[in-house]
DNA sequence: GCACTTTGTGTAAACGTTTACAATGCTAAT
DNA sequence: ATTAGCATTGTAAACGTTTACACAAAGTGC
């Protein structure tokens, strides 16, 4: 080891590997959009693997491009990976079939197809969306909108729970009361006139981001929040707390998921859905 | 060809990284704490690296932990990557001898040291500083206070730039006026308080987070901005236009510094410096 | 002191490519 | 028909490890 040191040794990582038939590092797909949330998936994914000495290669997909993220799975199996986590990647069958037919364990990552044979770690979208509704219920209020939800899985999973926790508390929910968006803060600040003649009370956003745009979007109308409107936002990233008022919001443990995704990953019996938690803030009024 | 597709073939990597004695992979040394530049500056690499037919490999450092930090470096090295990038790290002799004696080129990111010889790609600290403080003195502001730096370069390239404005213009500059702090939401909530004594008619914050800090810490003492106290934030983030009011900032162009720096760091030739502008929103006050 | 187990040391094959070079076949010019 | 030049094909070494195995040395129990 001393001569290893005066020679100034280093290990090849490469021979190793190829030897080894097997690389120790974990390959993350993500999508170019920076989400805010990513970033603490990642911070979590990269915490877990370095305590099991695995490294992080990430790999971008685009923009919910194909092209791209069949090439990032292509890349990633080109080089033998231990895993394959894929970060809130709606993957068609061409992605499908490639991760199929591989021999390194892949896991869907903030994202739940609904197949239980997929490995997959997220938030329960249904049961957050149930408590976020059913929050809102309890406080009072009985028209309720969900604002800026996409068609994909982790939408149509929350329109679930929303219109669960509707019809279990005996209420009628109006489909024009769901409105379509992108989970962005230009979505919620574009949907709020949207929902002004519907006269709802409170508004579930579908991101925090979401929910910064309405809420801006009422204060320019004059709007007051959360006297006239009540907003629910949900992530739970920090911007909930520098808004004012500050926003309650169902908040996603996305550090417990980038833990976790590489346990899973790597074949540990972890459980496929983290808990939720509502954080109450500023921005919901109770209605008597 | 047809026969390897119908066989399932697929190239191995890491056997080609062998024998070429090169990964065609760039190593990106990243800090845990996850500003909300970061991943901006990221999605630049990563974009110039896939248009150059590198992977990106990212590895942690912990937060200022200086054995992460060696740790991270020599992993970059032990798998033969065609270059390093430095995130936002402040190095240590140890790392500066590491680096220096491997053959991988090395470039830091958003962190200029001050030596032409050692690659860098940042924003330039004290010309950004000037114009932030140049632009307040232009708006009738003489008492302007720092808000949130740190004691390592990039803070004191800030100060000077911000000092030499303010001699520039005349102007003698009360010590107490810069508070340092570590570039938070929490540093700037926490130094409002410390400012009101000083009389200062305006803040440069050392971060959008701080400049938002100091915000919502005037706002719960009823201090309204811009009309009793001017801010202008660095970054240029997002949030910078989700506040009320929204955030006069000035504006790092991160992506370009992520793209940039994989240029830099293949050997290709750009400027060190990448320039910012001053992004006027609405928390400065004229002042007659 | 013998047979046996344990520990240590040395050797060689393997991992899947690239690359340099030799050998072969072909084309075209003399 | 001969040969130089060129393209094509085949062969073998190399990259730096791990791992399996043979063999020697040392230790153990009878």
């Amino acid at each position: 080891m001393k001569i290893a040191k005066e020679l100034g040794y280093r290990k090849n990582t490469v021979a190793m590997d190829l030897v080894k038939q097997r690389a120790d590092e974990i390959a993350v797909i993500i999508n170019a959009t920076p989400t805010n949330f990513s970033n603490m998936i990642l911070s979590g994914i990269q915490q877990r693997a370095n305590e099991l000495g695995q490294r992080v290669i990430i790999l971008y997909a685009g923009n919910r491009n194909t092209d791209m993220q069949h090439q990032a799975i292509t890349t990633a199996l080109e080089r033998s990976v231990s895993g394959i986590l894929l970060l809130a990647i709606e993957p068609d069958e061409v992605d499908l079939d490639l991760l199929r037919e591989s021999r390194a364990p892949f896991c869907f990552v903030s994202l739940y197809l609904g197949y239980k044979q997929i490995l997959s770690i997220s938030s329960d979208n249904k049961k957050l969306a149930y408590q976020a509704t059913e929050y809102l219920i309890r406080h009072g209020h009985t028209q309720i909108g969900f604002a800026g939800i996409d068609d994909y899985h982790t939408g149509s999973q929350r329109v679930l729970g929303y219109q669960n926790a509707m019809r279990d508390h005996g209420l009628t929910s109006n489909p024009a009361w769901i409105k379509k968006g992108d989970y962005s803060y230009e979505s919620g600040r574009r949907l709020l006139s949207e929902f002004l003649p519907l006269d709802v009370t409170a508004i579930i956003a579908a991101s925090d981001m979401v929910a910064v745009g309405l809420l801006n979007a009422a204060q320019k109308k004059k709007i007051s929040v959360p006297d006239q409107l009540s907003i629910v936002g949900i992530d739970g990233t920090f911007i909930c707390e520098v808004t004012t008022p500050p926003l309650t919001s169902v908040t996603q443990d996305f550090h417990e998921i980038g833990v976790r995704s590489v346990d899973k990953v790597l074949g540990k019996d972890v459980k496929t859905f983290v808990p939720t938690k509502i954080v109450e803030r500023g921005s919901v009024r109770e209605i008597n």
